[in-house]
DNA sequence: AACCCGCATTGAAATATTTCAATCCTGCAA
DNA sequence: TTGCAGGATTGAAATATTTCAATGCGGGTT
């Protein structure tokens, strides 16, 4: 199993002060000051494409914010299906609900690789007594969290198979700040979508048939935004 | 157009000292002398069937807690598809985008009788201030909205049509203290599941057939939870 | 270069859903 | 009571999706 992760360079809150994504992350608004009030580690983890961050279930230490990449939360009915809920990529929180001290709702996986801040819980909550500006962080980064969750439903789980899988490829195109952008294998989009990993294929080939679809090399793709959304919107 | 509010009793933040409900509703872990800090009116308004709290778009001046009947959130695609994607019920907030300033993400239509306590936005942004409870209590309903979302959509947006109908019923009867609950029409059936009000219907109707359903008096119904979920779990 | 492996693609048959139109109920109003 | 209106139900044909099995393709390995 290499699906772990492969660096753990980075400790504390020194390199927090300094993080060249800190107005995306979850520490933007905090003061000079207050990052000296942060005594456990922060670690800068770096995963490889399927790691696991955590399971559905499982006990949750940590908050994560996503440095760079893209992490899918898989979430499973007690009859075994599985359904990708949400997509995570920078400046996203992972693992919101460890706040609560609830356990992990879904199973957190890398598409790419994957940078991300691995926060301790005890940090978050020592903070907050603090420092409403994190609070206001946090809650837009709960805003954020929970509109994206209606418009996956709304976009993304409405209409014919070919819509979805365009409006999917709409919203990672226009979510990249490239050109071109991470293509979900087949069944990742079957499974964001609720259709079959078949359907999945056979709208993407279509696609690809009319030239509004261009496959990049590894996983990268790009897309002629105006024309599929003239088509399907 | 008889679909509004009928009444506007009661104002000002002395009644939530008081509230019955006050446990459940947003200012569970206000301090009493919190209440004091409070000037603006806090009104408690009941509205009829298929009222309207706000539109898509609205500027929000208010947040809303439902003290009792049910709410769904409604969002439309730019081709005038529309999803239900949340259904609020006692102890949900309604209209969180506001507090970050944001515009309505739905349209918020009430179902059946909704008793609701409209708070202007600034008492949560002054309150805010000096009240950490505040924040934590803000913190679980989002939380709560969120898993909502998510278990929407591995739930609900999953799955044959007759699966989908057969977990709503499962949910809405969990969701109520009642040993019936609120039977919603198989259109807004439909909006919720993704699939068309025909087919909402020909499930429900199927559920009937079996026995496994019972609609009762006016908009509500019994189910046999045992064996819809033996059926489809 | 030949081979594998894992994913992607494709086709055809089996199912499921949508569409559209007709009919049935039920509660309410006259 | 009768009639009406709006929702619910139903059926049959048209579409769309799933299923299942076969085949293709590209990157990495031997």
């Amino acid at each position: 199993m290499k699906n772990k992760q492969i660096e753990k360079a980075w400790r504390g809150a020194d390199r927090c002060k300094k993080c060249a994504i800190r107005h995306l992350v979850l520490f933007s608004d905090l003061d000079h000051d207050d990052f000296d009030r942060i005594h456990h580690p922060i670690d800068d983890i770096e995963y490889q494409p399927g790691s696991r961050l955590y399971h559905q279930g499982d006990e949750m230490p940590f908050v994560y914010t996503v440095r760079s990449g893209l992490i899918k939360l898989v979430q499973r009915l007690p009859n075994g299906d599985r359904r990708i809920v949400r997509l995570l990529s920078q400046g996203d929180l992972a693992g919101l609900e460890s706040l609560n001290g609830q356990i992990a709702d879904h199973d957190a996986i890398t598409l790419d690789n994957v940078r991300v801040c691995r926060i301790p819980r005890s940090v978050i909550n020592t903070l907050q007594r603090d420092t409403p500006n994190l609070h206001a962080a946090l809650i837009r980064r709960w805003q954020k969290a929970l509109s994206g969750a209606d418009s996956w439903i709304t976009k993304l789980s409405t209409g014919h198979a070919r819509v979805r899988v365009a409006r999917l490829l709409l919203l990672m195109d226009q979510a990249s700040t490239d050109d071109c952008f991470f293509l979900p294998t087949r069944e990742d989009m079957g499974a964001m979508l609720g259709i079959t990993t078949e359907s999945a294929s056979k709208a993407t080939a279509e696609f690809k048939r009319q030239g509004w679809l261009k496959p990049l090399s590894q996983n990268r793709a790009w897309i002629d935004a105006d024309e599929l959304k003239k088509q399907f919107d």
